[in-house]
RNA sequence: GCCGGAGUAGCUCAGGGGUAGAGCAGCUCACUCGUAAUGAGCAGGCCAGGGGUUCGAAUCCCCUCUCCGGCUCCA
């Protein structure tokens, strides 16, 4: 049979070679790293004979594929150790993730941290053991008999018979002992001793199939990787991720604390935090200003009725704080958003097409009954500030409307460092209100503005929400995580529970678009995510004290002071640091503390004006002149406007 | 909310039925020093909260709260 390969030349192979065949035929360092193939387009076992003519590429172990089928055969490996080790347990879904897999289990008691060990050890006897994977198909009433003590897989076989698939009633499943046999598409490794760097990680509750009305299993995750060293690396990526969590960082940093005393996800701002946060408001507050925005205010609170009227009361109640008894039937309830104030604003005035567009900006405090368990520092907070727009205009201004939000947030992520961005389009989802005309209209006009903006994006169909379709914005920070801050989204809904009207020039009525849009999405969250992009070492411009000034000596105070209240009189932020302890402790207080930038006064510095300056990530430059390092800090402060 | 783990000084942690420990941070004193930890002393705790078992509980049991890892959800 005739196999072409990736370069585009075709080789003659004898009928029922495989795909490792292949790869050795091209060279052994490639047959030695394949895991698997893709063979016309379809991901093949490697050891799996080819069924005739075709296209071969070859699935590398360090590849992104490559990497899934590991995880995969290491998830039917932990799922193995399992039915070894409990007996009684049974097994239901184990697939591979981002970094590594999972596999559900029901037991009847919960591991616990020794099991997790014990399982990890029968896994590497598999391993050791070296046992082929072998795949077979089997028709679904073959498979429904062969798994007729696991209940999940038998729930799995029924949804492939009620799947419409050609050839819907024909499974496949892996074998690797006489004793385990898994369901499962493959591809795998040949064998289980190609699974070379694996470690389990934590066990968790899951709920079967995500529906949390059903059994909860318990879950295993664990990454695997091509080599130990990958393995290594990752692992030491964990660990850098752990140090510059936000919510370590935060109190050592002295940024912000959750006082127990103050609730679940209730924040406070300490004077650093305070002081970035700031720096983030003002930028804010400049920029919302270039863009046109216009600055409104709203109150914590407001009648259960506006709730009613803008429908949260229908869809969002389960997120809002319980209603606040006043006097009879005066009933009012804490805001989890913004976007009904500003309709009012909007509504307070008979409107003309000549007020349109209408942009009002808002940095909203909000409070959101988040679910205990799913509270996550700054990152997910119960009480926290959207920095909220929203712009009302008309049809023909919709284009022009998302371009501009658009730019404005890609230049919003770029002042903040980030430089490497993703966008979802969300279109209409089966439940949705408005006018498809005006769906699709939206849509369009979304998609153009990211095609202008040359942002790489995904549609994800179904995925807007029911009021309107939207883009949000994913950055990746300084580790290579990705954050989805920024949003932008079109609503059908809020102009017409409104009843929201504007007048055109022919003199009818128009009903305007509205636009919410989030830069930061919110001040907590940004934030957060902020601190961990940098780790804590904010860029001067932010950075709650940016120079911090240390005396070598008792009798360097006088002249400290003189130099700070120079740096100060320039916008500075300065801290000074003339206390007994030695040049050298002092030096790493301000390091930790990630001060930008250090002077050193001694003796010399005194006599002849100058300063000894010390800059983040570089080496100290000795007497420079006072006058010198200050325009040169002044400089390196300056914000990104 | 659900499953699992954990709460001991401001922070990081040791102790594990017989009356509370270290390092760092803090305070005081000495030192006056040129770029990542000077030394000594002092102070600091209802061992998360409540209930139980016990002659005796930080320690064992139960309940609650909070935090951590997930599920679900999301700015």
């Amino acid at each position: 049979m005739q196999i072409t390969l990736p370069d585009g030349s075709v080789r003659e192979f004898d009928a029922g070679a495989t795909g490792l065949d292949v790869a050795e035929s091209i060279g052994p360092r490639l047959a030695a790293a394949a895991v698997a193939v893709r063979f016309n387009g379809v991901e093949w076992d490697l050891t799996r004979p080819l069924p005739g003519d075709g296209a071969l590429e070859v699935i590398t172990d360090s590849s992104e594929a490559g990497l899934h089928v590991i995880r995969h055969s290491a998830a039917h490996i932990l799922a193995q150790a399992v039915l070894d080790l409990f007996p009684h347990a049974t097994f239901a879904i184990g697939p591979a993730i981002q970094d590594g897999f999972y596999y559900d289990f029901a037991v009847d008691e919960p591991f616990a941290p020794d099991d997790i060990e014990r399982i990890e050890s029968r896994m590497v006897e598999i391993i050791a053991e070296d046992q082929p994977f072998v795949r077979g198909e089997m028709s679904t009433a073959d498979a429904r008999e062969i798994f007729a003590r696991h209940r999940f897989k038998v729930e799995i076989i029924d949804t492939v018979d009620e799947s419409e698939v050609a050839g819907g009633d024909v499974v496949s499943a892996y074998r690797n002992t006489e004793a385990f046999i898994d369901l499962c598409r493959g591809p795998h490794l040949p064998s289980t001793g190609r699974l070379k760097a694996f470690k389990l990680q934590r066990v968790a509750g899951a709920y079967w199939r995500g529906d949390e009305n059903r059994e909860q299993l318990q879950r295993i995750y664990g990454t695997a990787w091509d080599s130990p060293k990958a393995l290594d690396e990752y692992l030491h990526r964990l660990e850098e991720a752990e140090r510059r969590d936000h919510r370590r960082l935060g109190p050592e940093l002295d940024l912000f604390s959750f006082p127990r005393e103050l609730g679940p996800g209730l924040a406070v701002w300490h004077p650093k935090g305070g002081m970035v946060r700031k720096q983030i408001e003002d930028h804010s507050r400049r920029m919302h200003e270039r863009f046109g925005f216009e600055f409104v205010v709203s109150p914590h609170l407001a009648r259960s009725t506006l709730w009613a009227t803008s429908g949260h009361l229908d869809f969002y109640t389960e997120n809002m704080y319980p209603p606040m008894e006043m006097d009879a039937g005066d009933e009012y309830r804490v805001k989890p958003m913004s976007c009904p104030f500003h309709v009012l604003i909007y509504k307070g005035t008979a409107r003309s097409y000549r007020d349109l567009p209408l942009r009002l900006s808002e940095l909203g405090s909000v409070y959101r009954y988040e679910r205990s368990g799913v509270i996550h520092g700054l990152l997910r907070a119960r009480g926290f500030t959207q920095d909220d727009s929203h712009t009302f205009c008309s049809p023909d201004q919709l284009g022009d409307e998302l371009a501009m939000h658009l730019e404005f947030v890609l230049s919003w992520l770029r002042d903040f460092g980030f430089e490497d961005f993703e966008a979802d389009l969300s279109t209409r989802p089966e439940k949705y209100v408005g006018e498809v005309d005006r769906w699709e209209q939206a849509e369009r006009q979304l998609a153009e503005s990211l095609a202008a903006a040359e942002i790489q994006y995904e549609v994800a169909p179904g995925e807007g929400a029911f009021y309107g379709p939207k883009i949000d914005i994913h950055v990746k920070d300084a580790i290579g995580r990705r954050w989805q801050m920024s949003t932008i989204q079109v609503d059908f809904t809020l102009p017409e529970r409104f009843d929201l009207e504007y007048t055109t020039p022919a003199n009818d009525k128009g009903r305007p678009f509205m636009i919410h849009s989030a830069k930061a999405g919110s001040l907590e969250r940004f934030f957060g995510v902020l601190v961990e992009h940098y780790a804590g070492a904010f860029p001067m411009w932010m950075a709650p004290v940016q120079v911090g000034v240390i005396t070598v000596a008792d009798r360097h105070s006088e002249y400290a002071a003189h130099a700070a209240a120079e740096l100060r009189r320039a916008g500075l932020r300065v801290e000074v640091d003339d206390g007994s302890g030695k040049l050298g402790e002092k030096v790493r207080r301000m390091i930790t503390q990630k001060v930008p930038a250090i002077l050193v006064v001694g003796d010399d510095d005194v006599e002849h004006t100058t300063v000894g300056v010390r800059l983040r990530g570089e080496d100290e430059q000795r007497g420079t002149p006072l006058a010198d390092a200050v325009a040169k800090l002044g400089q390196l402060a300056a914000d990104p406007s």
